[in-house]
DNA sequence: GAGTGGTCTAGACCACGAG
DNA sequence: TCGTGGTCTAGACCACTCT
């Protein structure tokens, strides 16, 4: 009996009303945190339904024994990253699938980190050199001031891929080719105690000059994937300026972005 | 005198212990977000300084006569906007420059707002075609199902920039080439209640064909610069797949990346 | 040790959307 | 009308950083 009031209930809170959730008041992970991850596995494996779910946030932080803050921006976050749409006078939905992939916004990751994972970096060129106007300027520094400038190669499955050149601060950090090519660049940063903050990012094309045909084993001529960035840490300063150059039939950007509401 | 505790007080808590925040508790307009936008306008007008700033919250709060937790909300989201730094122990900053402009990640917001504020847009085709596989897979229609095909040219100054390809669902909305071109598809797919959530993006290069070389005024062979995005409704519908081709002399992505913490 | 942000609580009232 | 999320309050304790 009682099947009506059963399935209005099935509709509004589906499996999360039989989840439970392990919340460790002595863990040094917030508990906004550890909900988040929770509620996100139990998404990402499909435990909870992309339709509608996921009952009102006064009962759910009753169930948990959290405030109504907590859970809120346990919710709150996952909003935030796409997973989770909230609707006034209708509740809080998994939002419909498809979407969501490990892709996010990286390519600054990708870019940085991806060494040693598979692909693998040669450094070229590992010298400091007075500042071209465009770095010097990218950079904060005097015109023609020293910059280190690093060039470097990168390929996949032993295939030339992308050219790297970067330009970084003098005194910056102590740079070792060998850890440079097992390790990357973004992780030496991080290990010197730098934070990235953020950077900002041109995409473009152009045709392969012939020297650069020859290094990425492609065709004069050719079209290229080009990406300027400029870097900065949590203080503001300038870390690091890139000019890349990627090989269009072997490499493309691809980004997820999120609609600010 | 007093010079050494003049400075050190300049030093923690500059300008904004002089401003004054018009709050206005009878506006809808939520108090955080009233506190949060004139701390931007400040922040960009230069009346807060880059450097070091912004006092502890607990006197803010104080100050303003609000809660702590709304005068976070307030600060947290100039933190997620990348405007503010907050550390532990030292205080709240306000992040060293630069980096700010009116950039964004918007691309997306580009592409489909910017029509009829100084580009020109042209219909070329508009009509109901078979959907191509790829396309029904990203649009999750049967294969060879309807969809709406929109092939557009846009111009900067008189001169072609970009074919744009779009396919969009069946009886999606109802498209008018003249509004089309006037106003944007995404400000008519607004008008029709369609809420953007989220998309996908992938940006490469190839050379230009004959045709498309022709219809750029470019020469065949020429690097250009290529986007596909399939775009979502915030109920996780695919409401757009688009195939773009710029004109790489002319044109390119630049966006803002914000390092998540 | 002092001061900062980070987390958490237990309530309250309001605005919006659905029926 | 009722249920939902949206906003707001006034406290509390902890963890971290700096001196």
């Amino acid at each position: 009996m009682a099947k009506i009031g059963d399935r209005a209930r099935a509709v509004t809170e589906p499996a999360l009303s039989s989840m439970d959730f392990a919340l460790d008041r002595g863990s040094p992970v917030p508990l906004y945190h550890q909900l988040a991850q929770q509620l996100e596995a139990a998404i990402t494996h499909g435990d909870l339904t992309p339709g509608n779910l996921l009952g009102n946030e006064v009962d759910l932080s009753v169930r948990l024994g959290l405030s109504r803050p907590t859970v809120r921006q346990a919710i709150q976050s996952l909003v935030d990253k796409g997973l989770l749409v909230r609707r006034r006078g209708v509740g809080t939905q998994v939002v419909h699938s498809q979407v969501r992939r490990p892709l996010e916004l990286s390519s600054l990751y990708d870019d940085l980190e991806a060494a040693g994972q598979g692909p693998s970096t040669q450094v070229a060129r590992h010298e400091t050199v007075p500042a071209p106007p465009g770095v010097a300027a990218a950079l904060g520094l005097p015109e023609g001031g020293e910059t280190v400038l690093l060039e470097r190669l990168r390929r996949t499955h032993g295939r030339p891929v992308a050219l790297l050149c970067n330009y970084l601060p003098p005194d910056l950090l102590e740079l070792d080719d060998a850890r440079l090519e097992s390790t990357g660049l973004y992780r030496m940063m991080r290990a010197a105690g730098i934070t990235l903050h953020s950077a900002r990012q041109t995409v473009g094309a152009r045709s392969a000059t012939a020297g650069e045909a020859s290094r990425l084993d492609e065709k004069e001529g050719a079209a290229l994937l080009t990406m300027h960035r400029t870097a900065y840490d949590d203080t503001g300063r300038a870390v690091e300026y890139a000019s890349h150059v990627y090989r269009a039939s072997r490499y493309s950007f691809d980004f997820q972005l999120l609609v600010r509401s």
